[in-house]
RNA sequence: GGGCGCUUAGCUCAGCGGGAGAGCGCUGCCUUCACACGGCAGAGGUCGCAGGUUCAAUCCCUGCAGCGCCCA
């Protein structure tokens, strides 16, 4: 073995080889218990991101463990097909050859789509493998497959004839960019600085005028009325009136309309039921004429009279000029407020009339929302739950068509009787007329209509397949929490009603990955960390552990390369472990389970004691899905306790009568360590497997149940004094193998005969045992005992004051806090027995090494 | 405006009723035969502020201040 692990060399082949023997499927593992897992499908035209590598991470590291636990895992892999991304994608490249999809036609496009698809998409999977996901290839899927499509159209279908999904005119999202409608949730509000404008529509009887406010002046083209609140004592008299529209010369009436926002504005406002929800709701009350101002590309429409033609903002311009020409203006302010934003392309939406499909979310909400009332699935960490209700509660009507050729077309014919025909196959003849003139319908689906359908979708259904039977429920989903209300709230109500079951147990949500000050990755800020460029110079394994190390349960991963470093040092110290441990136990020597020696020295009987409990509650955090939590808990062993005590405290021993038994140990314990750590750095540990057991995969390994050990009792004293006498060392500037007598006092028998040869090994000092402190020494404290060193001269009398000075510090702290607790009667009274009994106990040993202290303190003079 | 969350060592975060912790960074010493991608030792915190509950509060409650995110 090199003295130093190289990540690139040791991740090279291993992907290939667990794929090649097939330890990904659940077949693996044909009598476990089934452990599902679907993948967030990425989108096909993405590139791994940092966002995915932490997800990817997450999850394959709850899969490795559960597969080694020796479940049956399914972690099935797949994309969407990103409508929108993926036409924009496609168009780019026609634009190139100087055409657009419209030269094709449809037909020839969707082909042209597919070709991109088979030679560019999917570039994240292939970078999948080198992240090591351990994903069931033979089962991955597209959101466009034949049988995912046929899931969806079944889905529409039985929605449709239930009532849940129609056809309707309604306000939309429109993107004048992708020339298509958006639902809600693809629309970012940005508050954005804007003007109000405040406008006198003259009274159509000349009595006078109404001032309206606006951000939006150029709607005005389409206004049918102006509204006040009812109860609006203000504009009492004038509802019934009506005002003459400054710009088209059209009357419109006054209406009242408890929708209106007394405080907004004047309190009476321009209503334009065409291009705003809330006026749209006040004109379908008031039987208000809609007229549409404006056409696809947000320019104004032959409804807008001189202004038609113009591109919406200018045109809000070009009015505002000519109503302050006219005199209308009454005043301008400055405004902040929302503006929809096309979270696509970043293009200010269009609330738009038009007609679209939608779905009716009032009949899913409910049982979807009971599901997780009644515990059938669990969020993790819980709070998100509220999110969810939240999001749930203020729902509103889903619009699912979009103006798009990729997609999943809708299964919706028009004949020219009128007839609509919804269909799971193409109908060939009218029911109603018998004609054969049958149009289907433009426009796709959105792809998070597919997505929904994502987690029995995948698994066969509507087929009931033995997939289908055997791993819905998934066991667990792991998202962000950006996506609960795109793409988890609706997989609980697709879910929910057609199976009917949840699509899934547990639903563990992370955080979104930033830099180290918290700022979110962008371009702009130059802050963003590719995951490919990591791999590339540190290795898979370092990023992960980095990625999981700085992810609290739910919260946002503060990351910086800083991580990386550390992880991929870890990566080398294990390394050298085993370097360690092989030149006394030889290569492949160790068993690929049990072997834990029987009758373990003290020193291993501690070790393995602790594995033990290392073990035990790295279990208990994993099933809760800590696994940061988890794995710098382990991290910590590893390192502090295995690296740096147990292979410091076997060097004693691999020669002697223990050597057996302590190489036996060593073997057991790394082992062990490799196998928790499997999941989070799987190439490492499995080159280190090859080299220390040399036998199968460690990945298809047996998760390790370490068997009770008691450790023995004066191990923690037994650290302090080592701990002692190097500070010792450090505070006088002696070198660590300066020749030092080391005189113990133990009152109460606590030490143990394999102490001396360990204070030989890791601190060169032969102890000897008495009461009597020796001519010129000075001691350290540990438990009750005391230990009386020889200054012999050398010793700096001032920096030994110092040294003792602090310690008599920290005693005194102990002294001073348990004193007070135990001189409160209420204390003593009222507090648990064994409280009180451990703060006398407390206060007794720090008194007796106060003493000590202080003493020689007095000693030096 | 509504909701959720946060405020603990220089930085990033655990802890969440009974002795203030980790990683990184920092200081000093050490090239000891697994590792200098290392070892040993050390410095560094009135746990945001003010009240309250309790024998006991970083932890529970109330208020305040500041910060962040989501929704309107």
């Amino acid at each position: 073995m090199e003295p130093t692990c190289d990540p690139g060399a040791v991740e090279a082949d291993w992907y290939d080889r667990w794929e090649e023997a097939g330890i990904f499927t659940p077949e693996a593992n044909p009598n476990g218990e089934p452990f599902s897992i679907v993948i967030p499908p990425p989108n096909v035209t993405g590139v791994l991101h940092i966002g995915h590598a932490f997800e990817h991470t997450i999850i394959d590291t709850i899969v490795r463990r559960r597969r080694m636990m020796g479940d049956a895992v399914l972690w099935l892999p797949g994309t969407d097909h990103a409508g929108i991304a993926t036409q924009v994608v496609v168009e780019r490249t026609l634009a190139e050859e100087g055409r657009s999809r419209h030269d094709l036609g449809r037909e020839a496009f969707i082909d042209r789509v597919w070709e991109w698809k088979r030679t560019s998409g999917g570039q994240i999977t292939r970078q999948m493998r080198l992240l090591g996901d351990s994903v069931d290839w033979t089962r991955e899927r597209f959101t466009m497959d034949d049988g995912l499509s046929t899931a969806v159209r079944k889905v529409f279908v039985e929605l449709y004839d239930q009532g849940v999904i129609y056809r309707g005119h309604r306000i939309i999202n429109w993107c004048p960019q992708d020339h298509t409608a958006l639902s809600d949730l693809e629309v970012n509000h940005i508050d954005s600085p804007g003007d109000l404008t405040y406008v006198r529509y003259r009274l159509a009887d000349d009595s006078g005028h109404v001032v309206v406010a606006t951000t939006r002046l150029e709607t005005m083209l389409g206004d049918t009325a102006v509204a006040v609140h009812p109860d609006d004592e203000r504009f009492q008299d004038l509802v019934g009136k009506t005002v003459v529209l400054p710009l088209q010369n059209r009357e419109i009436p006054i209406v009242a309309d408890e929708g209106v926002e007394p405080e907004f504005g004047t309190g009476a406002v321009k209503v334009t039921p065409a291009h705003d929800p809330l006026d749209f709701d006040i004109g379908t009350r008031a039987g208000l004429e809609s007229i549409i101002i404006m056409d696809q590309d947000g320019k104004i429409n032959e409804n807008g009279g001189a202004f038609a033609g113009m591109d919406r903002f200018d045109a809000r311009r070009a009015i505002r000029e000519r109503l302050e020409a006219e005199g209308l203006v009454e005043r301008v302010e400055d405004r902040v407020h929302a503006v929809g934003h096309c979270s696509r392309c970043d293009t200010i939406v269009e609330p738009l009339l038009s007609q679209q499909w939608f779905v009716k979310v009032e009949p899913l909400v409910g049982p979807a929302m009971e599901a997780v009332k009644q515990g059938e699935a669990d969020f993790v960490p819980e709070q998100w739950e509220n999110t969810y209700f939240r999001w749930m509660e203020n729902l509103r009507d889903w619009c699912i068509s979009r103006q798009l050729w990729w997609g999943h077309r809708i299964p919706a014919w028009y004949c020219s009787c009128g007839e609509v025909v919804v269909s799971q196959n193409e109908p060939t003849i009218c029911p109603t007329c018998g004609s054969n003139d049958l149009i289907q319908d433009e426009d796709v689906l959105d792809t998070w209509f597919s997505s929904a359908l994502w987690p029995f979708s995948t698994l066969g259904w509507p087929d009931e397949t033995a997939d289908l039977e055997r791993f819905y429920p998934t066991s667990v989903l792991v998202t962000g929490y950006d996506i609960i209300s795109f793409w988890v709230s609706r997989m609980l109500m697709m879910g929910v009603h057609f199976l009917p079951d949840v699509p899934f147990r547990t639903i563990v949500i992370h955080g979104m990955v930033r830099d180290e000050f918290h700022n979110k990755m962008s371009k702009s800020r130059n802050n963003t960390v590719d995951p490919l460029e990591v791999i590339e110079g540190h290795g898979a394994d370092p990023l992960r552990l980095a990625l999981l190390q700085a992810a609290g349960p739910g919260q946002d991963v503060p990351f910086s390369m800083d991580w990386v470093e550390g992880a991929r040092k870890f990566g080398n110290k294990l390394w050298n472990a085993v370097r360690f441990v092989l030149n006394h136990t030889g290569a492949g020597s160790v068993p690929a389970d049990a072997g834990y020696p029987d009758d373990p020295s003290p020193e291993s009987a501690w070790i393995l004691g602790r594995l033990g409990e290392v073990g035990e509650r790295f279990d208990a955090l994993s099933d809760e899905y800590r696994l940061a939590d988890a794995y710098s808990m382990l991290y910590n062993f590893a390192w502090s306790e295995v690296f740096d005590w147990y292979i410091e405290l076997s060097k004693a021993l691999t020669d002697g009568p223990e050597g057996d038994e302590v190489r036996a140990t060593l073997g057991v314990v790394m082992r062990d360590v490799l196998k928790l750590f499997h999941p989070v750095i799987p190439f490492v540990t499995e080159e280190l497997w090859k080299e220390l057991v040399g036998d199968g995969f460690i990945a298809s390994s047996a998760w390790p149940v370490v068997p009770p050990v008691s450790a023995p009792p004066s191990m923690t004293t037994f650290q302090e004094l080592v701990s002692g006498v190097r500070q010792f060392r450090a505070t006088h500037g002696l070198s660590p193998r300066s020749e030092l007598k080391l005189v113990i006092d133990d009152p109460n028998g606590v030490a143990e005969a394999w102490w001396d040869r360990q204070f030989l090994s890791l601190v060169s000092v032969v102890p000897t045992y008495g009461t009597d402190a020796p001519e010129g020494s000075t001691r350290i404290v540990a438990g009750s005992l005391t230990a009386y060193l020889p200054m012999e001269g050398i010793v700096d009398v001032a920096l030994e004051k110092e040294r003792l000075n602090k310690r008599i510090a920290d005693e005194e702290d102990v002294v001073r806090k348990a004193g007070a607790k135990l001189t409160n009667a209420d204390f003593v009274d009222k507090a648990p027995s064994a409280v009180v009994e451990k703060e006398r106990g407390k206060l007794a040993e720090a008194e007796a090494k106060l003493a000590s202290l202080r003493a020689q303190l007095v000693d030096l003079g």
